[in-house]
DNA sequence: AGATAAATGATAATCATTTGCAAGAAGGTG
DNA sequence: CACCTTCTTGCAAATGATTATCATTTATCT
């Protein structure tokens, strides 16, 4: 259901249906958390062998571009996506020692708008992510 | 006066002083907002040819260690640096159309204390910056 | 001044991502 | 269905930012 959905949505934005966009759809959909381009690319080819990175980057910036997904950085070189439209607008807890990226529905939207009102700055986006070591691996 | 004190700084953490090292802490100390590894490059080539690339990275990474310099991102592919002891602990509203980085005093703080306790999470640091356009580009 | 360990620069490597372009496939049309 | 146009793909190479290697230079200690 969910992956029909998305796909069609690309087929109103005028884009083509291909093998390897179902392929990215699906694996976007398959993850809870935030996944790497190579994870997605990863998870891809387990499925099909036939689907190479450029086009992983390809489809996830059209993705992007329709807000099916959002693209997040925590701090280190790479990018992660997730689906944008299965949950609420949320942030993270961000562990440094296992990369486990806990989502959180707090954020500091009033702290935004009053800020942005006194300064004058029309907001488009805002970064907030919480990074630490979580309760698993504060045990060791 | 400055310039000296962090480099005693780096002194006191067995580090040797080199005429590059005080080109970099003086070049990240001239600027205001957050540079790039190459604007401190540029900067510190205007002064003396002396001083490459590498080095550039090596002492920011240096600075970020003795705490006398934050190290930031963005949303892009780089990273920012600026000087952590001038200012208290701020975040910054980024312009994603002239690339100001205009620093604001406000930080969620509670919010994250409140959520890491309920989390059982330890923090370490945290990621806060308003993206949009700022005030001067909204009138084109 | 001389010894020693740290710091530097040149060069090459790396990592994540993007681009150019020829070949292949999607979807409208007759 | 066959055809045509245009969009997509994959390969290979390019890119941008940063990091590693290593021989040479230099700061600091004695």
């Amino acid at each position: 259901m969910e992956t029909e959905q998305v796909l069609a949505r690309l087929r109103g934005l005028g884009r083509r249906l291909t093998r390897q966009r179902s392929l990215v759809v699906e694996a976007i959909l398959a993850g809870e958390r935030p996944q790497s381009a190579e994870g997605i690319y990863q998870r891809c080819r387990e499925k099909d062998r036939g689907i190479s990175y450029p086009t992983i980057y390809r489809t996830l910036e059209m993705l992007v571009e329709a807000e099916v997904v959002r693209k997040l950085h925590f701090g280190g070189s790479k990018y992660w996506y997730e689906a944008a439209w299965q949950r609420e607008h949320h942030h993270h807890l961000v562990c440094l020692e296992c990369g486990a990226k806990e989502p959180i529905m707090v954020c500091p939207r009033e702290l935004i708008a009053r800020e942005a009102q006194r300064n004058q700055f029309k907001v488009l986006d805002h970064q907030f992510e919480i990074l630490g070591i979580c309760k698993d691996c504060q045990g060791r």
